[in-house]
DNA sequence: ACCTGAACACCGTTCAAGT
DNA sequence: ACCTGAACACCGTTCAAGT
Protein backbone atom coordinates (compact mmCIF):
# COMPACT_ATOMS: atom_id res chain seq x y z
CA UNK A 1 0.00 0.00 0.00
CA UNK A 2 2.11 2.74 -1.26
CA UNK A 3 4.55 3.82 1.47
CA UNK A 4 6.29 6.15 -1.31
CA UNK A 5 3.45 8.23 -0.58
CA UNK A 6 4.60 8.80 2.99
CA UNK A 7 8.24 9.46 1.41
CA UNK A 8 7.18 13.29 0.52
CA UNK A 9 5.86 14.11 4.27
CA UNK A 10 7.77 15.62 6.67
CA UNK A 11 7.95 13.93 10.04
CA UNK A 12 5.13 15.45 11.05
CA UNK A 13 2.03 14.21 8.74
CA UNK A 14 0.13 17.36 9.90
CA UNK A 15 2.77 19.67 8.09
CA UNK A 16 1.78 17.98 4.62
CA UNK A 17 -1.55 19.42 4.08
CA UNK A 18 -1.09 23.52 2.75
CA UNK A 19 -1.67 25.86 4.84
CA UNK A 20 -4.99 27.81 5.40
CA UNK A 21 -5.73 30.88 7.17
CA UNK A 22 -7.22 28.57 9.51
CA UNK A 23 -4.14 26.36 10.70
CA UNK A 24 -2.36 29.87 10.56
CA UNK A 25 -4.47 31.42 13.00
CA UNK A 26 -4.36 28.59 15.43
CA UNK A 27 -0.53 28.64 15.31
CA UNK A 28 -0.46 31.99 16.29
CA UNK A 29 -2.87 31.49 19.06
CA UNK A 30 -0.34 28.84 20.10
CA UNK A 31 2.24 31.68 19.95
CA UNK A 32 0.64 33.83 21.56
CA UNK A 33 0.24 31.79 24.80
CA UNK A 34 4.28 31.95 24.46
CA UNK A 35 4.70 35.10 23.54
CA UNK A 36 2.32 37.46 24.41
CA UNK A 37 1.14 40.16 21.96
CA UNK A 38 4.11 42.02 21.83
CA UNK A 39 6.30 39.44 21.43
CA UNK A 40 3.99 37.76 18.29
CA UNK A 41 6.08 38.55 15.20
CA UNK A 42 5.57 37.33 11.51
CA UNK A 43 8.79 36.14 11.35
CA UNK A 44 8.67 33.67 14.79
CA UNK A 45 5.24 32.63 13.59
CA UNK A 46 6.23 32.04 10.26
CA UNK A 47 9.08 29.90 12.15
CA UNK A 48 6.67 27.86 14.01
CA UNK A 49 4.97 26.67 10.76
CA UNK A 50 8.40 26.10 9.44
CA UNK A 51 7.61 28.56 6.33
CA UNK A 52 9.45 31.79 5.85
CA UNK A 53 7.99 35.19 6.86
CA UNK A 54 7.32 36.52 3.56
CA UNK A 55 5.08 33.26 2.89
CA UNK A 56 2.34 34.59 5.54
CA UNK A 57 1.43 37.41 3.03
CA UNK A 58 -0.10 35.49 0.98
CA UNK A 59 -2.81 34.24 2.85
CA UNK A 60 -2.79 37.83 5.22
CA UNK A 61 -2.59 41.03 3.65
CA UNK A 62 -0.86 41.98 6.55
CA UNK A 63 -0.31 41.01 10.60
CA UNK A 64 -3.56 43.29 11.58
CA UNK A 65 -6.19 41.23 9.13
CA UNK A 66 -4.84 38.09 11.33
CA UNK A 67 -4.54 39.50 14.24
CA UNK A 68 -8.35 40.44 13.31
CA UNK A 69 -9.01 36.72 12.68
CA UNK A 70 -7.31 35.77 15.99
CA UNK A 71 -9.79 37.68 17.22
CA UNK A 72 -12.98 36.34 15.34
CA UNK A 73 -11.71 32.41 16.13
CA UNK A 74 -11.53 33.93 19.96
CA UNK A 75 -15.07 35.24 19.61
CA UNK A 76 -16.31 31.62 18.22
CA UNK A 77 -14.84 30.14 20.79
CA UNK A 78 -17.48 31.86 22.75
CA UNK A 79 -20.27 31.62 20.57
CA UNK A 80 -23.29 30.92 22.09
CA UNK A 81 -26.53 30.26 19.72
CA UNK A 82 -29.99 30.94 22.15
CA UNK A 83 -31.61 27.63 22.77
CA UNK A 84 -35.34 29.15 22.28
CA UNK A 85 -36.66 25.62 23.03
CA UNK A 86 -36.29 25.61 26.70
CA UNK A 87 -39.06 25.89 28.89
CA UNK A 88 -38.56 28.38 31.88
CA UNK A 89 -36.17 30.21 30.00
CA UNK A 90 -34.23 32.35 32.23
CA UNK A 91 -33.08 35.14 30.33
CA UNK A 92 -30.83 36.79 33.51
CA UNK A 93 -29.29 33.20 33.55
CA UNK A 94 -28.47 33.46 30.19
CA UNK A 95 -27.39 36.55 29.61
CA UNK A 96 -25.06 36.35 32.62
CA UNK A 97 -23.72 32.71 30.93
CA UNK A 98 -22.85 34.94 27.80
CA UNK A 99 -21.21 37.91 29.17
CA UNK A 100 -19.04 35.46 31.79
CA UNK A 101 -18.05 33.11 28.37
CA UNK A 102 -16.31 36.55 26.49
CA UNK A 103 -14.59 37.33 29.81
CA UNK A 104 -13.66 33.56 30.32
CA UNK A 105 -12.25 33.21 27.31
CA UNK A 106 -10.42 36.58 27.02
CA UNK A 107 -8.48 35.38 30.71
CA UNK A 108 -8.13 32.13 28.74
CA UNK A 109 -5.18 33.10 27.18
CA UNK A 110 -2.32 35.47 27.78
CA UNK A 111 -3.13 38.41 26.39
CA UNK A 112 -6.63 37.59 25.22
CA UNK A 113 -7.99 40.75 26.35
CA UNK A 114 -6.17 42.52 23.93
CA UNK A 115 -6.89 40.47 21.26
CA UNK A 116 -10.70 40.85 21.80
CA UNK A 117 -10.47 44.20 22.52
CA UNK A 118 -10.09 45.03 18.54
CA UNK A 119 -13.69 43.21 18.23
CA UNK A 120 -15.16 44.29 14.60
CA UNK A 121 -17.69 42.37 13.07
CA UNK A 122 -16.01 40.22 10.83
CA UNK A 123 -17.92 36.68 10.27
CA UNK A 124 -21.51 35.53 9.41
CA UNK A 125 -21.68 34.04 12.32
CA UNK A 126 -21.47 36.65 14.67
CA UNK A 127 -23.66 38.45 12.73
CA UNK A 128 -26.45 35.73 12.64
CA UNK A 129 -25.77 35.79 16.59
CA UNK A 130 -25.94 38.96 17.71
CA UNK A 131 -29.09 39.37 15.76
CA UNK A 132 -30.85 36.27 16.84
CA UNK A 133 -29.65 37.46 20.43
CA UNK A 134 -31.56 40.98 20.07
CA UNK A 135 -34.24 39.06 18.38
CA UNK A 136 -35.06 37.17 21.49
CA UNK A 137 -34.56 40.14 23.50
CA UNK A 138 -37.47 41.97 22.04
CA UNK A 139 -39.50 39.11 22.17
CA UNK A 140 -39.10 39.62 26.05
CA UNK A 141 -40.46 43.14 26.16
CA UNK A 142 -37.53 45.12 24.97
CA UNK A 143 -37.29 47.49 22.54
CA UNK A 144 -35.03 47.25 19.35
CA UNK A 145 -32.56 49.68 20.29
CA UNK A 146 -32.57 48.55 23.87
CA UNK A 147 -31.67 45.28 22.90
CA UNK A 148 -28.89 46.44 21.00
CA UNK A 149 -27.17 48.59 23.36
CA UNK A 150 -28.11 45.89 26.42
CA UNK A 151 -25.79 43.51 24.45
CA UNK A 152 -23.48 45.78 23.72
CA UNK A 153 -22.75 47.03 27.34
CA UNK A 154 -22.38 43.54 28.42
CA UNK A 155 -20.10 42.96 26.03
CA UNK A 156 -18.05 46.79 26.52
CA UNK A 157 -18.19 45.18 30.16
CA UNK A 158 -16.83 41.95 29.50
CA UNK A 159 -13.94 43.06 27.59
CA UNK A 160 -12.92 45.86 29.35
CA UNK A 161 -13.18 43.73 32.61
CA UNK A 162 -10.77 40.76 31.31
CA UNK A 163 -8.24 44.09 29.97
CA UNK A 164 -7.64 45.31 33.19
CA UNK A 165 -7.48 42.18 35.01
CA UNK A 166 -5.53 40.82 32.44
CA UNK A 167 -3.18 44.22 33.13
CA UNK A 168 -3.51 43.76 36.62
CA UNK A 169 -2.06 40.75 36.45
CA UNK A 170 0.96 40.77 34.14
CA UNK A 171 2.63 43.36 36.04
CA UNK A 172 2.63 40.92 39.18
CA UNK A 173 -0.76 42.54 41.37
CA UNK A 174 -3.28 40.19 40.97
CA UNK A 175 -5.60 40.26 43.15
CA UNK A 176 -6.80 37.23 44.80
CA UNK A 177 -8.82 35.06 42.08
CA UNK A 178 -12.03 35.08 44.71
CA UNK A 179 -11.44 39.06 44.46
CA UNK A 180 -11.34 39.26 40.18
CA UNK A 181 -14.65 37.11 40.22
CA UNK A 182 -16.23 38.76 43.04
CA UNK A 183 -15.70 42.26 41.56
CA UNK A 184 -17.16 40.97 38.12
CA UNK A 185 -19.55 39.79 39.44
CA UNK A 186 -20.85 42.39 41.27
CA UNK A 187 -20.42 44.62 37.77
CA UNK A 188 -22.85 42.10 35.92
CA UNK A 189 -25.14 42.18 38.54
CA UNK A 190 -25.59 45.76 38.97
CA UNK A 191 -26.03 45.80 34.71
CA UNK A 192 -28.72 42.69 34.96
CA UNK A 193 -30.71 44.32 37.82
CA UNK A 194 -30.83 47.56 35.84
CA UNK A 195 -32.12 45.43 32.57
CA UNK A 196 -34.35 44.05 35.23
CA UNK A 197 -36.07 46.89 36.28
CA UNK A 198 -36.87 47.66 32.46
CA UNK A 199 -39.50 45.16 32.18
CA UNK A 200 -41.51 42.91 34.32
CA UNK A 201 -40.93 39.14 33.81
CA UNK A 202 -37.55 38.01 35.47
CA UNK A 203 -38.69 34.07 34.33
CA UNK A 204 -39.91 33.82 30.97
CA UNK A 205 -41.57 30.84 29.19
CA UNK A 206 -41.16 31.27 25.67
CA UNK A 207 -44.72 30.89 23.49
CA UNK A 208 -44.95 27.93 21.66
CA UNK A 209 -44.13 28.27 17.95
CA UNK B 1 19.66 94.48 28.55
CA UNK B 2 21.89 91.37 28.06
CA UNK B 3 21.31 90.30 24.29
CA UNK B 4 24.01 87.78 24.75
CA UNK B 5 21.79 85.80 27.14
CA UNK B 6 19.47 84.69 23.64
CA UNK B 7 22.43 83.73 22.01
CA UNK B 8 22.41 80.02 23.10
CA UNK B 9 18.95 79.83 23.13
CA UNK B 10 17.47 77.82 20.03
CA UNK B 11 14.66 79.40 18.01
CA UNK B 12 12.25 77.90 20.60
CA UNK B 13 12.50 79.43 24.35
CA UNK B 14 10.53 76.82 25.89
CA UNK B 15 13.53 74.09 24.35
CA UNK B 16 16.07 75.43 26.62
CA UNK B 17 14.92 74.39 30.02
CA UNK B 18 16.01 70.64 30.06
CA UNK B 19 14.19 68.34 29.88
CA UNK B 20 11.86 66.47 32.29
CA UNK B 21 9.53 63.71 32.29
CA UNK B 22 6.32 65.53 32.09
CA UNK B 23 7.77 67.53 28.98
CA UNK B 24 8.23 64.00 27.51
CA UNK B 25 4.95 63.04 28.34
CA UNK B 26 3.38 66.13 26.92
CA UNK B 27 5.31 65.69 23.63
CA UNK B 28 4.62 61.74 23.52
CA UNK B 29 0.87 62.59 23.85
CA UNK B 30 0.61 65.35 21.29
CA UNK B 31 2.31 62.82 18.96
CA UNK B 32 -0.10 60.11 19.52
CA UNK B 33 -2.64 62.31 18.29
CA UNK B 34 -0.57 62.20 14.92
CA UNK B 35 0.94 58.66 14.47
CA UNK B 36 -1.58 56.61 16.41
CA UNK B 37 -0.38 54.55 19.00
CA UNK B 38 1.42 51.85 16.70
CA UNK B 39 3.20 54.45 15.12
CA UNK B 40 4.16 56.47 17.92
CA UNK B 41 8.34 55.20 18.24
CA UNK B 42 10.66 56.57 20.60
CA UNK B 43 13.08 57.25 17.62
CA UNK B 44 10.25 59.62 16.39
CA UNK B 45 9.56 60.77 19.92
CA UNK B 46 13.07 62.02 20.64
CA UNK B 47 13.35 63.59 17.19
CA UNK B 48 10.57 65.82 17.83
CA UNK B 49 11.68 66.71 21.17
CA UNK B 50 15.67 67.77 19.41
CA UNK B 51 17.15 64.33 21.15
CA UNK B 52 18.56 61.35 20.11
CA UNK B 53 16.31 58.28 20.83
CA UNK B 54 19.13 56.95 23.76
CA UNK B 55 18.45 59.88 25.41
CA UNK B 56 14.94 58.77 26.62
CA UNK B 57 16.43 55.79 28.70
CA UNK B 58 17.49 58.39 30.69
CA UNK B 59 14.20 59.92 31.83
CA UNK B 60 12.39 56.38 31.16
CA UNK B 61 13.59 53.00 32.19
CA UNK B 62 11.53 51.64 28.97
CA UNK B 63 8.60 52.82 26.42
CA UNK B 64 6.53 50.73 28.69
CA UNK B 65 7.15 53.21 31.85
CA UNK B 66 7.12 56.14 29.20
CA UNK B 67 3.41 54.92 28.14
CA UNK B 68 2.74 54.04 31.56
CA UNK B 69 3.10 57.90 32.19
CA UNK B 70 1.28 58.65 29.46
CA UNK B 71 -1.86 56.43 31.07
CA UNK B 72 -1.50 58.49 33.96
CA UNK B 73 -1.49 62.07 32.88
CA UNK B 74 -4.86 60.91 30.58
CA UNK B 75 -6.52 59.77 33.78
CA UNK B 76 -5.34 63.11 35.61
CA UNK B 77 -6.95 65.00 32.94
CA UNK B 78 -10.37 63.85 34.29
CA UNK B 79 -10.03 63.53 38.02
CA UNK B 80 -12.63 64.66 39.68
CA UNK B 81 -12.38 65.26 43.19
CA UNK B 82 -15.41 64.94 44.98
CA UNK B 83 -17.13 68.10 46.53
CA UNK B 84 -18.94 66.84 49.25
CA UNK B 85 -19.94 70.45 50.88
CA UNK B 86 -22.70 70.85 48.07
CA UNK B 87 -26.33 70.57 49.25
CA UNK B 88 -28.81 68.25 47.60
CA UNK B 89 -25.75 66.44 46.55
CA UNK B 90 -26.87 63.88 43.67
CA UNK B 91 -24.92 60.79 44.08
CA UNK B 92 -25.98 59.17 40.62
CA UNK B 93 -24.82 62.43 38.54
CA UNK B 94 -22.11 62.18 40.21
CA UNK B 95 -21.17 58.92 38.94
CA UNK B 96 -22.46 59.58 35.66
CA UNK B 97 -20.12 62.70 35.25
CA UNK B 98 -17.04 60.79 36.53
CA UNK B 99 -17.75 57.75 34.45
CA UNK B 100 -18.54 59.88 31.04
CA UNK B 101 -15.20 62.01 32.21
CA UNK B 102 -13.23 58.87 31.72
CA UNK B 103 -15.24 57.99 28.15
CA UNK B 104 -14.68 61.65 26.81
CA UNK B 105 -10.72 61.70 27.63
CA UNK B 106 -10.31 58.37 25.81
CA UNK B 107 -12.07 59.54 22.97
CA UNK B 108 -10.41 62.98 23.06
CA UNK B 109 -7.24 61.80 21.76
CA UNK B 110 -6.35 58.92 18.85
CA UNK B 111 -5.79 55.78 20.29
CA UNK B 112 -6.62 57.20 23.96
CA UNK B 113 -9.05 54.35 24.77
CA UNK B 114 -5.74 51.86 24.25
CA UNK B 115 -3.93 54.22 26.32
CA UNK B 116 -5.63 54.43 29.30
CA UNK B 117 -6.33 50.36 29.05
CA UNK B 118 -3.18 50.11 30.66
CA UNK B 119 -4.21 51.54 33.62
CA UNK B 120 -2.59 50.50 36.74
CA UNK B 121 -1.98 52.33 40.54
CA UNK B 122 0.46 54.77 39.71
CA UNK B 123 0.72 58.13 41.29
CA UNK B 124 -1.17 59.10 44.77
CA UNK B 125 -3.23 61.52 43.20
CA UNK B 126 -5.46 58.52 42.16
CA UNK B 127 -4.95 56.72 44.77
CA UNK B 128 -6.05 59.18 47.23
CA UNK B 129 -8.82 60.07 44.47
CA UNK B 130 -10.46 56.08 44.55
CA UNK B 131 -10.15 56.39 48.54
CA UNK B 132 -12.03 59.36 48.65
CA UNK B 133 -14.67 57.78 45.91
CA UNK B 134 -15.32 54.73 47.85
CA UNK B 135 -15.20 56.74 51.44
CA UNK B 136 -18.24 58.82 50.14
CA UNK B 137 -20.52 55.84 48.79
CA UNK B 138 -20.13 54.49 52.38
CA UNK B 139 -21.18 57.08 53.76
CA UNK B 140 -24.70 57.28 51.63
CA UNK B 141 -25.08 53.56 52.19
CA UNK B 142 -22.81 50.90 50.54
CA UNK B 143 -20.55 48.44 52.12
CA UNK B 144 -16.56 48.89 51.53
CA UNK B 145 -17.07 46.05 48.61
CA UNK B 146 -19.70 47.05 47.16
CA UNK B 147 -18.19 50.43 47.03
CA UNK B 148 -14.87 49.29 45.18
CA UNK B 149 -16.30 47.38 42.67
CA UNK B 150 -19.09 49.68 42.02
CA UNK B 151 -16.58 52.02 40.55
CA UNK B 152 -14.39 49.35 39.06
CA UNK B 153 -17.55 48.56 37.23
CA UNK B 154 -17.90 52.13 36.03
CA UNK B 155 -13.95 52.27 35.38
CA UNK B 156 -14.28 48.74 33.23
CA UNK B 157 -17.24 49.92 31.28
CA UNK B 158 -15.94 53.45 30.39
CA UNK B 159 -12.62 52.18 28.87
CA UNK B 160 -14.10 49.41 27.66
CA UNK B 161 -16.85 51.76 25.64
CA UNK B 162 -14.19 54.09 24.21
CA UNK B 163 -11.93 51.29 23.13
CA UNK B 164 -14.48 49.50 21.08
CA UNK B 165 -16.00 53.16 19.74
CA UNK B 166 -12.21 54.04 18.43
CA UNK B 167 -11.87 50.42 16.97
CA UNK B 168 -14.69 50.96 14.80
CA UNK B 169 -13.95 54.58 14.18
CA UNK B 170 -10.42 53.52 12.85
CA UNK B 171 -12.14 51.12 10.60
CA UNK B 172 -14.10 53.69 8.61
CA UNK B 173 -17.34 51.82 10.75
CA UNK B 174 -18.27 54.45 12.86
CA UNK B 175 -21.21 54.81 13.97
CA UNK B 176 -23.56 57.95 14.16
CA UNK B 177 -22.24 60.50 17.01
CA UNK B 178 -25.62 60.16 18.28
CA UNK B 179 -25.74 56.45 18.33
CA UNK B 180 -22.36 56.50 20.27
CA UNK B 181 -23.54 58.72 23.02
CA UNK B 182 -27.05 56.91 23.11
CA UNK B 183 -25.46 53.43 23.55
CA UNK B 184 -22.59 54.54 26.01
CA UNK B 185 -25.45 56.17 27.74
CA UNK B 186 -27.92 53.30 27.80
CA UNK B 187 -25.49 51.08 29.56
CA UNK B 188 -24.60 53.45 32.50
CA UNK B 189 -28.40 53.85 32.45
CA UNK B 190 -28.63 49.91 33.12
CA UNK B 191 -25.13 50.21 35.87
CA UNK B 192 -26.51 53.07 38.09
CA UNK B 193 -30.07 51.62 38.33
CA UNK B 194 -28.36 48.82 39.15
CA UNK B 195 -26.99 50.47 41.89
CA UNK B 196 -29.83 52.48 43.35
CA UNK B 197 -31.75 49.05 43.34
CA UNK B 198 -28.82 48.33 46.42
CA UNK B 199 -30.22 51.61 48.49
CA UNK B 200 -32.62 54.09 48.70
CA UNK B 201 -32.10 57.75 48.65
CA UNK B 202 -31.66 58.71 44.83
CA UNK B 203 -30.83 62.02 46.50
CA UNK B 204 -28.71 62.42 49.27
CA UNK B 205 -27.62 65.63 51.83
CA UNK B 206 -24.36 65.25 53.40
CA UNK B 207 -24.28 66.01 57.22
CA UNK B 208 -22.72 69.20 57.58
CA UNK B 209 -19.39 68.04 59.42
C1' DA C 1 23.34 65.39 35.43
C1' DC C 2 22.18 64.87 30.93
C1' DC C 3 23.13 63.66 26.24
C1' DT C 4 25.40 61.38 21.90
C1' DG C 5 27.43 57.73 18.52
C1' DA C 6 27.40 53.61 17.28
C1' DA C 7 26.08 49.33 17.48
C1' DC C 8 22.98 44.85 18.42
C1' DA C 9 19.29 42.12 17.52
C1' DC C 10 15.36 42.49 15.99
C1' DC C 11 10.79 44.09 13.25
C1' DG C 12 6.68 44.27 9.09
C1' DT C 13 6.39 44.29 4.35
C1' DT C 14 7.43 43.99 -0.74
C1' DC C 15 8.58 41.75 -4.84
C1' DA C 16 10.97 39.37 -8.29
C1' DA C 17 11.78 34.75 -8.78
C1' DG C 18 11.21 29.90 -8.15
C1' DT C 19 8.20 25.35 -8.34
C1' DA D 1 -1.33 28.15 -6.26
C1' DC D 2 1.92 28.57 -2.92
C1' DC D 3 6.50 29.58 -1.30
C1' DT D 4 11.49 31.61 -1.04
C1' DG D 5 15.61 35.03 -1.10
C1' DA D 6 16.89 39.09 -0.55
C1' DA D 7 16.25 43.45 0.34
C1' DC D 8 14.07 48.11 2.39
C1' DA D 9 13.05 50.99 5.92
C1' DC D 10 12.31 50.78 10.08
C1' DC D 11 12.20 49.32 15.44
C1' DG D 12 13.62 49.26 21.14
C1' DT D 13 17.51 49.11 23.84
C1' DT D 14 22.40 49.22 25.57
C1' DC D 15 26.61 51.28 26.65
C1' DA D 16 30.91 53.45 26.35
C1' DA D 17 31.98 58.00 25.78
C1' DG D 18 31.40 62.90 25.77
C1' DT D 19 30.24 67.62 28.31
Amino acid sequence: MGEDENVRQGSNVAEQAPLNRERIVEAALALLDETGLDGLSTRRLAADLGIKSASLYWHFSNKDELLDAMCSALFDECLDIIDTGRQNFNWRKWLAGGTRGIRRTALSRRDGARVMARVRPVGEASARRIEANTAFLQSIGLTYEESTYALLALRRYAVGSALQEQVYAAVGQAATQDESEASFEYGLSLILDGLASRFSPLEFTPPEK
